[in-house]
DNA sequence: AACTTGTTGCGCAATTACATA
DNA sequence: ATATGTAATTGCGCAACAAGT
């Protein structure tokens, strides 16, 4: 379990740069952008849980329009949908699966090296998947929340920057008027010389 | 053709905030996130173009096969793979429903509201997918300079911030030191009340 | 109205990042 | 320190819409 920070940070963290595969093939993935937020404020409870597929296997041919159906949307936060159904199909398959769970105990036998492959019709294959597919949601979420985060940090700035600029103003027509108040203009030279050059 | 500027704006446009599909139902897609920017630098030109698949071949099975075996293969990013099984699966699969999700093929009599379904085989429903897979890649591409776009932002927009707080430290220090060079106490007071309260 | 392009959520598979035996 | 398993990322294609012509 383990619940410790991740190392990854939220914005901007370059992150495998060059990554290459182990075997020095160019990986699939060669974009990356550099977007892996973490420390996001989201509550990783109960969401993300076992999305529909009630009887997922044969899965016609797309399930989304399965899921719409089935009023299962999915709305990232709030607003939580009531998920009348569907829940009930979802934790029951999990108990489906978990008894006939680990299968592999008969043949064990795959080279060091080498990844079993699992058939596309084993429950262990659709459990992998399910399990993918929650995870998947979750950093898509994830990422979206940061994009909307960087976003109002954006306008959270902008309005610093002004409000700062404002000061600025002020604090300029200040200097001026209160030089133009200096009884002796050598005072104002020296004034000058101590303040250096502000107006850049 | 045209080229004109199109309407939404790369960053935190609202737009449809409370986006209902005209039935009223709640849209699948409710997220959006206010993201759509638009001018971004992208030479619209050559790229995601027909995806020039030279000779792309045994990518894997799930459709994409078809894609290859027209000559669709779109290098951008990939090297692909060279998976093997399951392409049986999943190619019967969408066959099997493909005969019984159009039950219209020759006759062309559709009601008024009802759109065309295009045999999963036919060209045309390969012509259309390949042509939203290379619109899907652009936008994608779009979302992602976005992404980066505004991150860039956020760095630059801090950077300047710090010049501005140095900025206004430095102004205060003038001020502050002029204001100890004032000969008479009523002067400073005319001082303040011109200048009004800076220190918000 | 009908068609085309743009967006977006989703699932898949490959890869990577972590954690733990 | 290494092998192995799981969670996290990410590009890709699909389908449902939305938007634009």
């Amino acid at each position: 379990m383990s619940n410790n920070p991740p190392s990854s940070i939220c914005m901007f963290t370059p992150q495998n740069p060059t990554s290459l595969s182990p075997d020095g093939t160019l990986p699939v993935n060669s974009d990356s952008s550099g977007l892996t937020l973490n420390q996001m404020p989201q509550m990783d409870g109960g969401l993300y849980s076992q999305s529909t597929g009630p009887q997922g296997f044969p899965k016609t041919q797309d399930t989304r329009s399965m899921e719409q159906m089935m009023g299962f949307t999915y709305p990232p936060y709030s607003t939580c949908l009531t998920s009348s159904n569907t829940e009930r199909a979802s934790q029951q398959n999990q108990q489906d699966y978990s008894q006939f769970l680990l299968p592999p105990p008969a043949s064990t036998l795959r080279l060091p090296g080498q990844k079993r492959s699992l058939s596309k019709d084993s429950i262990e294959y659709r459990l992998r998947r399910e399990r993918n597919n929650i995870a998947v949601r979750k950093s898509r979420d994830k990422a979206r929340r940061c994009v909307q985060l960087t976003q109002q940090r954006v306008l959270q700035l902008q309005d610093e920057n002004h409000r700062l600029q404002l000061h600025i103003q002020r604090l300029s027509h200040d200097v001026d008027a209160l030089r133009h108040y200096l009884p002796q203009r050598h005072l104002q030279v020296k004034e000058q010389d101590i303040a250096g050059k502000d107006n850049c």
